[in-house]
DNA sequence: GTTGACAGACGAAATTTTTAGTACTACATA
DNA sequence: TATGTAGTACTAAAAATTTCGTCTGTCAAC
């Protein structure tokens, strides 16, 4: 049954950025993927795939004998959402701290930031 | 028995910000705060600093009848490895997508907006 | 000295997240 | 048609996180 919506938890994000990748993929490219990194059962992978289709966020459909599963939403929405969360749970709503402090402390190549302040320079 | 370090999980984070906000206090001063959003019990407020306490995120001592837990490491220090990892985790690493997200979103005052470009320009 | 409120220790239930085993099916092929 | 293989469904163990109950001790007020 599925769910409208859902948070991803962290071994979620793993193989929801293997298929972002990929650009969907079948349960073995994705533990093939994921088994260079950790060990990891072939089933494990199967079994989070599963739950990421119930929970919304990846669709599948057979092809040949084994299903082909691909995101359903495009990273960069997911992504933000999950920005979303965490400036909600870590700086309490308020993401202009979190750009400071990405800003000054960490390292950000000045190339970026030379794009960065063009962009918000563009965007009044 | 006290661990080096240890990630902060939700629940904990919760905790943190009130002991920041209040620069320490007791549990019944925690459990007060955390009650008025939502409904927890006494002894859920102190399993969870003692378990700050032996991850090494709280210090306590006695006062009075009761101990006074406070913060470690000062808000910014934690967050600030908060972000790292979110950063390695969400974006494989690289932080220049998610300022670039967090700007592109509009989610900034465009008065902090300027802020941010001047801080740029200054730390060149 | 009894009683009630407050505080912590201890143990553990409940829930969520992560990982994996086993059995069953379809298919290719020897 | 017997057999090995790729794949899935179903089930559930293991681990981590979150929540709470009970018991015990202390102290103040009566």
């Amino acid at each position: 049954m599925k769910k409208p919506e859902s948070k991803l938890t962290d071994a979620e994000l793993e193989i929801m950025h293997v298929l972002w990748e990929l650009e969907g993929g079948t349960v073995r490219q994705v533990h093939e993927r994921l088994n260079q990194q950790r060990p990891l059962a072939y089933t494990t992978v199967m079994t989070m795939m599963s739950i990421l289709e119930e929970k919304g966020h990846l669709t599948r459909h057979k092809e040949g004998r084994a299903y082909r599963y691909q995101p359903v939403r495009p990273k960069s929405q997911v992504i933000s959402g999950m920005v979303d969360d965490f400036v909600g749970r870590v700086f309490e709503g308020s993401a202009t701290p979190l750009i400071v402090s990405l800003v000054k402390d960490k390292k950000i190549p000045k190339k970026d930031l030379e794009e960065i302040a063009r962009m918000i320079r563009e965007s009044e």
